[in-house]
DNA sequence: AGAAGTTTGTGAACGAGAGAACAAAATCGT
DNA sequence: ACGATTTTGTTCTCTCGTTCACAAACTTCT
């Protein structure tokens, strides 16, 4: 992804966090975040690391390491506190402020993204749904009405929004795109089966249903395959 | 993700194709194919590493050495014959036969995703929708009519399916993927923000949105952090 | 208080993936 | 026919990520 490998720490005498956690760990730290809040759901005070892992679906090892770059919130011989550790994650993964996020194409996806109640629950605040065709303009979904994509950069202005999500058709993807990164969007959520090309400064994430399936057949074919030359080889 | 590292090659003096892609190279295949088909629809009939590699928005070393996994099927001095690596790559991911794929939740992003055209065009088969809610059930969407859950584990026997999407909340996730699971599928797409425990021979890939979402901010808040450490050193 | 039992945090070994760099193999021009 | 040019396939090195294993630190029991 886009490096950020400079400044070690910002200010001198500042190195317990150490700025910088790697990407793999960042990207299960969501999860950890989700397995604490069931477990505080369920009145559970404490936690080992041996029950959040199997919560998370991880190994133990990696999630004590993972949780490690944060700082040294675990209490040896006990575990962790899980309201504290979940507060101590909502806060390094930014969920401790509200995020804007806008969503451009309100086609079948878009709307079910609209729809999507995990957004608000969580920190992301929708400012606004946009779409090209000028008769998807003023539908209401949710509590929001449709606006039309000229409105963008007004949108973010006033709303100092950081993330975009684009669930336009692929054709259309690189063009949003482009608007958003010059509205000031500097995160891109990508819906559409296109690969986008962005400057430095921005992140792009991707979710990609038909890779996702062909990831899948790829292995269906090749347990088939195994099956396979084992029956040949058992004649 | 589930190890297959078994039997180095199936028969002996096999070893032009060494049955064993490296994970990270599957996930891509899928981003390379998407980017010959787009070359060849533009009526290209040769493309170097080069070409394919901007296409695709990855290295040129790194595309070269992720197709040398499934063969030589480049000329040098020349680059790829178009057709024919999309032709090779396909039958390597397993597309050249049909993939019969059941979506389990019929809500919002389930209707999305049946109503999603990507499916068929590409080897994936849609062999039934499947919902517990009754109200639901009979509903017709695209060329299908929503099924009841308990039909599930007939339609997969009946139509040979491989493949098991989950759309429904979280709170019924693991329940249907153990009714996937036990119906016989050993394929499994899941976008109930829920953590799937299945068995050895099962895969799963998980999308999440909430979780996309969650990292999009850690990586902006990091880089707004810096923003302001920079600002406060330049006073 | 001290021994026994738990559980974290981390050093070290191992494995997988990325990228640079270059030899081998093809085409093209003369 | 042969040298110049292009572009692949692959080796080597480096970085990143995972897992093991264990000392340090805490609790509990006697």
């Amino acid at each position: 992804m886009t490096s950020a490998r400079s400044r070690k720490s910002g200010r001198a005498g500042d190195d317990r966090a150490e700025r910088g956690i790697p990407e793999a760990t960042v990207a299960r730290l969501p999860v950890y975040l989700r397995a604490l809040t069931s477990l505080s759901d369920g009145d559970v005070a404490t936690a080992s690391s041996a029950d959040l892992a199997t919560a998370a679906g991880v190994n133990s090892a990696k999630l004590r390491k993972d949780l490690s770059y944060l700082g040294t919130y675990g209490t040896r011989g006990v575990g962790y506190d899980v309201n504290y550790l979940r507060y101590q994650i909502a806060r390094e993964i930014g969920l401790t402020q509200d995020w804007s996020v806008v969503i451009v194409g309100i086609g079948n996806l878009g709307r079910a993204l609209a729809n999507y109640s995990g957004f608000a629950s969580r920190g992301f605040r929708l400012a606004a749904l946009l779409d090209s065709d000028g008769a998807r303009v003023g539908e209401v979904i949710g509590d929001l009405k449709v606006s039309a994509v000229e409105d963008l950069e007004a949108v973010v202005r006033d709303n100092a929004v950081a993330i975009g999500v684009i669930a336009t058709p692929a054709e259309a993807a690189q063009d949003v795109c482009d608007q958003l990164v010059s509205a000031g969007v500097s995160s891109i959520l990508n819906f559409a089966p296109a690969v986008l090309v962005v400057p430095d400064h921005v992140d792009v994430r991707k979710v990609d249903l038909s890779i996702e399936l062909q990831i899948l057949a790829y292995h269906e074919q090749r347990k088939a395959q195994e099956l396979g030359a084992l029956e040949a080889g058992a004649v």
